[in-house]
Order: C-alpha cells, then structure tokens, then sequence
DNA sequence: TCATTAAAATACCAATCGGTATATTTGTAT
DNA sequence: ATACAAATATACCGATTGGTATTTTAATGA
C-alpha cells in the first residue's frame, strides 16, 4: 500500500458499487471497510467525509457510463443509427450492467433530489448532457437529411430518453428485461419513423 | 385519543408523507414520532415493527394515486380522451402532488428493488395493474374504432408508461416541470396519430 | 542507519437507530 | 365506585452510525 492515489482509487471503485446496490443512506463507512479491507483511518485521511466519498463515486460512475455511451454513439455513422445505439446500450445495460444496482443517474436522482443537494445538482448536469446529447444527434441528423424537417426536436429526444429511463427503472424492479425489449422495439419504429 | 382505528390512521398519513421525501431507511421511528405527536409505544401496539408501517403507507399512497387517476380515467369517454387523461394527471401531478416528494412508485420502485422484497413485489403489481389499464383503454379503442387497428398494443403502452414515469423522474430532479410538459405534448401527439 | 513525515490502523466518542419491557392512562362493564 | 383490559406513554437496551484523536506503520532523504 502506502500509494494514497491506489486507496483513493480503491475505496472510489468499491463504494461506487455499495453505493448503487444499497443507496447513499443505507451503505455505511463499514460497509466500505468490509469491501475494501481498508479502515476508517484511510478513509478519513483521504475524503473529508462520508459525503465527500459519495460525490466521488457518483462523478466515477457517469464517467463510466458517459464514456461507454460516447463510443457507442461515435461508432454508428447516421444520425438514426445513433439513436438506435443509445437505446441499444441501455439494453444492454438492463440486461448486463456495468455497475450492478441499476443505473446510478436514475438512483441517484431519486435519493439526491431532497437530502443530498450536491449530487442533485450533478445529476441534473449529467441529465443535461445526455439530454443534449440526443438533440444535438437529431439536429444534425436534419441538417444532413437523414431526418425529417417536420420533427419537435426538443420534445422527442426529451420523450425518448424519458422513455428510456422510464423502461430502464421498470425492467429494473420487474427483475426482466422484457419491459425494456418492447419499449426499445417501439423506440426504433419511432426513429425508423422520423427517418429519410 | 384511545381510538386504535384513528391513531393508526394517523400513523400511517403522516408516515407516507415522510416516507415519501426522505426514503423508508432515512426515516426514523423518531421522524414519525414527532410528525405525529405519537410515542413509539403507540405505533408499535398497531404495527408489528418499521417494515410493516411501511407497507401500510406504500399501500395508502397507492390507493391514493390509482383513485385519482381511476376517476380521471372514467371521465373521460373515448379511449384517445382516456390516455391524454393519464398524461394530464401525472402533468397536474408534477406541478402540485398530492403527495409531496416526487412519484411514491418511482421513489419505493428505486428504494425497494434491492432492500424490501415486500415493497418492491407491491411495486411491480401496481405498475401492472396500470399497464394492464392502458392496455386495456387501447385495445378498447381499438374494437370501438377510435384507434387503429395496426398498432402495437404492448409496445406503445408500456413505451406510453414509460416515457411518463421517466418524465416525472427528470422534472423531478431538476425541480422544474418543463421535461414533462414537452414530453406530455409529443405524447399526445402519439395519440393523436393513432387515432381515427 | 536513523530521523522525519505522511499514510493508515486502532481506539474511542456521543448520538441515534429499531425494538422491548414496563408503567401509566383511559374507556368500559359490572 | 371499582376492577379490568386495552391503548398509549415512558424508560431503557444493545448495536450501529459518522466522525475524531491517537497510535502504529512504512517510505524517504540525509
């Protein structure tokens, strides 16, 4: 040991984890010895406080989450198929996560939004990121005539990743992926649709 | 007081409002307590213990939701109206709740899935009885020629479900209803389009 | 090789948690 | 009026919480 960057990393991993099975509350400072065979001494001399290790660990599982998300979108080459990747990692998200515990925006979201304000405001940024993300995917899409003119952009990226969210929390707590199936199924019609 | 049906009553109103803003594990028997002007000795003479006051609030903020909604449902007539209501109530929902906190299905669905078995099977029965009743409302327009015959039911449905849930999720956290309105209005653009 | 210092481990703290045992109150039937 | 029973209040419990103070460990430079 004695490498503070490797504990600092080590207990960011680990509590990211802890923090999404169990949420922000529920996941105590043992919880966190225990997964990482660290003490609260390490834990203390490297984070201010309890909440300072979950603002971490939120901001590294976006980062996980943003960046799997941008290759996708990178390597469909059209504005639709983009589209269809972004649904697409969900999927696979909802079947196969990444960081197991559903996902951490959407968690996060529910937990932050009355009694944690820093991370609220994180995951309101984060929203907006992928929200804009999508818009900018469709705008381009028209000006490059993949997509039709006649589209709202605002309200069907915002719709679409609603839908999304929306598919990946009830094939969540469902325990089956099927939910997230047929939303991502019509998803693809409606961008089939909106498509030249 | 002396009155068991009332003091239980009470218990459990003010209890599924705190449950509702702070979570199930970050409400405290002393939240409740105080919320009520109750002591711990009354709450545990009519509940066996914290999971099962639990229970009983999910419950009663379920029955208030589905009631609400239920009416808004019945009064409207054709099965096009019937899911621009559904819309409605969720929109009228995130402007002003009936019961403050955000969604109690949403926040007991994320809180639930990995810590209360109990909740999270109530959780998914109510989110199908209301995909079963959309689902419903459209195949019934659909043998009342109010909405076309081509459409697939399950997919639009729960997309339909989904895209509201996620919505309400999205305004939620960012304090600001402007998400569900843009996605009410390509929602009830979708209805319109299905419909004759 | 040894002193210095940063990092991590340990020991401890008051506060709070859910829960229980006991005491007190209050309505009711006699 | 009084005994009884049910409902509620009070007092207490061990366990755990986030956090801090102190001690031990280990890398480094002279």
């Amino acid at each position: 040991m004695r490498n503070p960057e490797q504990t600092r990393r080590l207990i960011v991993e680990k509590a990211m984890l802890l923090f999404n099975l169990k949420g922000y509350r529920s996941t105590s400072l043992s919880d966190i010895t225990k997964m990482t065979g660290i003490t609260k001494g390490a834990i203390y001399g490297n984070f201010e406080n309890k909440d300072a290790v979950a603002v971490a660990s939120f901001e590294s599982a976006v980062e996980i989450i943003l960046s799997d998300l941008r290759k996708r979108i990178r390597s469909a080459k059209t504005a639709p198929d983009k589209l269809r990747a972004i649904a697409g990692y969900y999927s696979d998200y909802a079947e196969n996560s990444p960081i197991e515990g559903g996902c951490p925006i959407i968690n996060t979201a529910i937990e932050a939004d009355d009694n944690y304000p820093m991370l609220r405001i994180k995951v309101v940024r984060v929203m907006g990121i992928i929200k804009d993300s999508i818009k900018k995917i469709i705008n381009r899409g028209i000006r490059e005539k993949q997509i039709k003119t006649d589209i709202q952009v605002d309200e069907f990226a915002l719709t679409f990743y609603a839908a999304i969210e929306g598919a990946i929390l009830i094939s969540r707590v469902e325990g089956d992926t099927e939910t997230y199936s047929l939303v991502r199924r019509n998803l693809e019609k409606q961008i089939t649709e909106i498509s030249i």
